[in-house]
DNA sequence: TTTGTTTTAGCAAATTTTTGCAATAACAAT
DNA sequence: ATTGTTATTGCAAAAATTTGCTAAAACAAA
């Protein structure tokens, strides 16, 4: 679950930005807590390990490497969480009444891919999608 | 572009809720913003004319319209907009680089909702996605 | 109508997220 | 190593969103 192997850290001074500790912290801060975690998380994690990083850093970064596509950004059960891009994408089904998260598998959403650059010439990016919905459970009526 | 023939008025209340003049005044307020409209513009909207609703409630009851499924809340291009939603479900592909919002049509998403039906026994809301990428007129080079 | 019950709205405070600006520190070039 | 340039951080303030609590009002039952 390490980044390192995305080789993000250099990725982000060849394109032209720099690496500063802040950077490296908060991905490092992404990989320990494995998925799926709030801009709260990353910053308490840091702050009881090296206490001195900023709260507006902490967002600013999210933002910044979630633009680079690096780090993706979803909604959660009314909670925005983050997660590091690994190389091979994936996907997930949220109940909208137990709250349950299941994960959905890339296959599902190549026809779809597809589709939008045939139909529409869009390259969708599709790296970490959530859709809302109501799981298997709670339809035949154990999620009650 | 009314939410009146969607009897979502009567609805509120065969589903246990009270009808309240604010409910009222808020999908009013959305269906004259005609889609993707922000809580604030709501807000401002209600409060030109009738001076005398509270931003609390503004936030509260389009999450209680979300609830409902009256309502769809998606991110765009960073604002978070509702939208009423009508009886045929339509969604949208956003572009990442110049911000341009075109529209998808349902039947893209068929395949895939049965996919999910089919695999997971998960029955998708897919009222109104939102799909980030980058659009035709992007990738030619015309968007720069 | 009036009354009683319970949900919903308003208010104020708390919390979360964003922003402007000055100081710091990355990095390239000497 | 030192220096200069410019992106990035921290800080403080602003803006946006959420929350707890009380008052108001919707609605069912008399
Ligand atoms: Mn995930
Ligand atoms: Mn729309
Ligand atoms: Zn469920
Ligand atoms: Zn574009």
């Amino acid at each position: 679950m390490s980044h390192y192997r995305l080789n993000y850290l250099q990725q982000i001074r060849d394109r032209g930005y720099r690496l500063t500790p802040q950077r490296a912290l908060i991905l490092d801060a992404l990989c320990s807590l494995n998925g799926h975690a709030t801009a709260n998380q990353v910053y308490e994690l840091i702050e009881a390990q090296a206490p001195a990083i900023n709260r507006a850093t902490v967002y600013r970064t999210l933002a910044f490497f979630c633009q680079l596509q690096m780090v993706s950004e979803s909604q959660m059960n009314g909670a925005t969480v983050y997660e590091i891009i690994q190389e091979r994408p994936h996907h997930h089904l949220v109940c909208r009444l137990c709250g349950d998260v299941s994960l959905l598998e890339d296959h599902h959403l190549a026809e779809l891919s597809q589709q939008l650059t045939q139909a529409h010439g869009f390259t969708a990016d599709l790296n970490h999608l959530t859709i809302s919905g109501i799981c298997a459970g709670c339809q035949s009526g154990v999620g009650e």
